[in-house]
DNA sequence: ACAGCCATGTAACTTGTTACATGATTTT
DNA sequence: AAAATCATGTAACAAGTTACATGGCTGT
């Protein structure tokens, strides 16, 4: 649900062709998310079904340009986005848990292979984007935080997997069995 | 691509039902994750269309039940999960990212106050956890690996948040100029 | 005029997800 | 037998994404 949003919030600083939305989008992500082109007139058919956006009358000679501008319930809903922090009750899926979860418990797996091979990709990673880091220290703002993000982030998720490989050698887990609850847990209240 | 995998995973440990892969898929991540039964029949449809699982000829008195087995490409596909680390050059939206990035440059708005919003959720979010760590300590691992691994991700992306203020507040961003660079830029080689 | 490019738009397909319809079984 | 429940399956839609078609403009 980003790239809607986004496109709302730079629509809020006045009407724009789908092409600068694509450049605005990219530069003030720092490069870093390349945005087809296409996908922006996509997203803006389905702002414009949901009247988020309308199309400014175009001028005669423009061809066939049209330009979107925000409507007041876009507005609103901009605003809702910028200030909602989005309260999921339940976390976000996350890929790297769920091929852990679930090999840990896959007869013939190891588990800590799969951990190892997935470690060793992160703190690949890590090191490419410090050097990165370093090299274009200061450069751009929006550069500088989104490579901050990923370290960040890349950093919790071999931290995290360092201490499930302290939790399942400690318990080794037992083989599966159809758990005999039926409610799913409620994670957050 | 989670489910799909997962439902590969469980496969891999023999023939099952529908049914049983969303009881099982649930146990095994910490009855985390509801996943709508439906969405496991979606699911093995698209897989068997795909030729990764196959339904085993169903015995007569059996109604209308299939059971579904992994296919020799099913079993390729899943090792190869487990195995990759699915290399991304780019890496992946963050919807909070994204949401600063494009706010610090949005005239009329004050990151600052963005920026607090989603920190305070943050911080909440991390209490209830640790809460619920304490009190479920041990309980069950695949519980307690779901906790650190939401605990580890709220961590990162609060110490971002600080990380993403400072810098705003040391270089205040100016208005967006749509950049001149045409490529979108590399993040990892 | 024509080649090439730029801007717009559309078609197609992926995964995720929910709501509902239908068939089968079990309980009262 | 009727009601409740369970299991399966389908229809429909959201967002993300890419590839391609087409319309319009520009420079030679």
């Amino acid at each position: 649900m980003s790239v809607p949003h986004a496109l709302l919030a730079l629509l809020s600083e006045g009407p724009k062709y789908g092409q600068q939305l694509q450049q605005e989008f990219e530069a003030r992500t720092g490069e870093v998310w390349p945005l087809n082109v296409g996908q922006v007139y996509t997203t803006l058919q389905r702002l414009e079904r949901d009247e988020l956006v309308e199309a400014d009358g175009t001028g005669e000679g423009e061809g066939r340009r049209r330009r979107f501008r925000l409507t007041p319930d876009g507005g609103r809903v901009l605003g809702g986005w910028l200030r909602s922090p989005s309260e999921p009750s339940v976390p976000p899926r996350d890929e790297l848990l769920i091929k852990v979860l679930i090999a840990s418990r896959l007869p013939g797996v190891d588990v800590h292979d799969v951990i190892q091979v997935h470690r060793r990709q992160l703190v690949e990673m890590m090191q490419r984007y410090t050097h990165l880091k370093a090299e274009t220290a200061g450069d751009e703002v929006s550069f500088s935080l989104v490579l901050d993000a990923e370290l960040f982030r890349l950093e919790a998720a071999v931290r995290w997997l360092d201490a499930a490989e302290a939790r399942l050698k400690r318990v080794p887990v037992r083989a599966a069995v159809a758990a005999p609850t039926t409610q799913t847990r409620e994670v957050v209240r």
